[in-house]
DNA sequence: CCTACCGATCGGTAGG
DNA sequence: CCTACCGATCGGTAGG
């Protein structure tokens, strides 16, 4: 059955193209011709544009969902939000393509894939918080509005998605220590 | 004569749209309805909807342009620094709603704006890392990729325009002080 | 500034 | 998986 191997096919090459072009500047015309298919074969595939996105945006959900479970709440804060920031370099850099639909392109969902997926990331970006406010009440962050500082770290790892390529002058190890220190330095009191 | 108000006008709403619902997604019916215009009246204020983008994209890279050609360059890298991170969080907070267009959707300009426009943000780009490569010469700024000081810093603010209102419970003050604390502390030997 | 309309392109379906 | 095709919507123009 090639039906399955077909299917992830269509969505690496969608998420591409909504990385290059955007979502709604992409046409499933686009999209037969990345794979070499007409337009109508791709709906033996697939159940719409949209589900694709869908697809996309709620692996990477997934993802961050199943790293954030991954840390030990025991664990200081400091070392929580390293690991969390470890997390995000690793997806941007390893899944280069599909970031983007997940950082830009999550708004063109339809209801209710829309509201699930604000949803997720809400609960997401509350565990974050609370770390990051736990470390400001330890004395281990210095003291600052927590929300300024959580926003700050989440999109300071977005440029990665379109400029990190594998095998490019700097490699993910550098490029993981150096931003992780960067931030650090700017957390720690 | 009632054209270059409107021109504004159509501007403005345009900006916000674009941001909303992003540059491909918003049609002329759209921006039309929001102007409470007839979709064909529009033509009479605006060339066409890419020119729109256009002079959206191209004023904000002015402005950052003079912003640029503000600093001092004998002043301190650390300085130096310090007043364009002011200068990104000022236009982020200040201009709300075309600062995304000019950061995700100038990629949808046409030739030959879409390479002029490149090519200004490159100039841009050059000058900036140029005074962190400076300061982590001088000592001032711990050893680090330059390229990667630059990006994480340039993609640190971009939250603001997604998420900064005015009048919310964290005024502008507040939030550049934390800000710029957060970043030179991390770039600070 | 509007009514009326254009050709092109869109996402998707029918039917084999 | 393809040929053939659909109604809807797109950016934009003609003409007043």
């Amino acid at each position: 059955m090639s039906s399955n191997s077909q299917h992830r096919r269509i969505k690496v090459a969608a998420a591409q193209l909504f990385r290059d072009k955007g979502y709604a500047a992409t046409s499933m015309r686009d999209l037969a011709e990345a794979v070499a298919l007409k337009p109508s074969s791709l709906y033996n595939h697939i159940a719409s544009k949209e589900a694709l996105l869908r697809d996309i945006c709620f692996e990477h959900a997934h993802h961050f969902e199943r790293g954030m479970a991954a840390i030990n709440p025991a664990d200081p804060p400091e070392v929580q939000i390293r690991q969390l920031l470890r997390l995000h370099i690793q997806i941007a850099t390893q899944d280069v393509t599909s970031v983007m639909a997940f950082n830009d392109e999550w708004r063109h969902l339809n209801e209710p894939a829309l509201s699930e997926f604000r949803s997720l990331r809400k609960t997401y970006e509350q565990r974050f918080l609370s770390i990051l406010e736990a470390g400001i009440r330890s004395g281990a962050f210095r003291d600052m509005t927590p929300s300024l500082a959580l926003y700050t770290l989440l999109s300071s790892v977005r440029w990665l998605y379109d400029w990190f390529r594998p095998g490019r002058q700097i490699e993910v190890e550098k490029v993981e220590a150096e931003l992780i220190d960067l931030l650090m330095k700017g957390l720690l009191a």
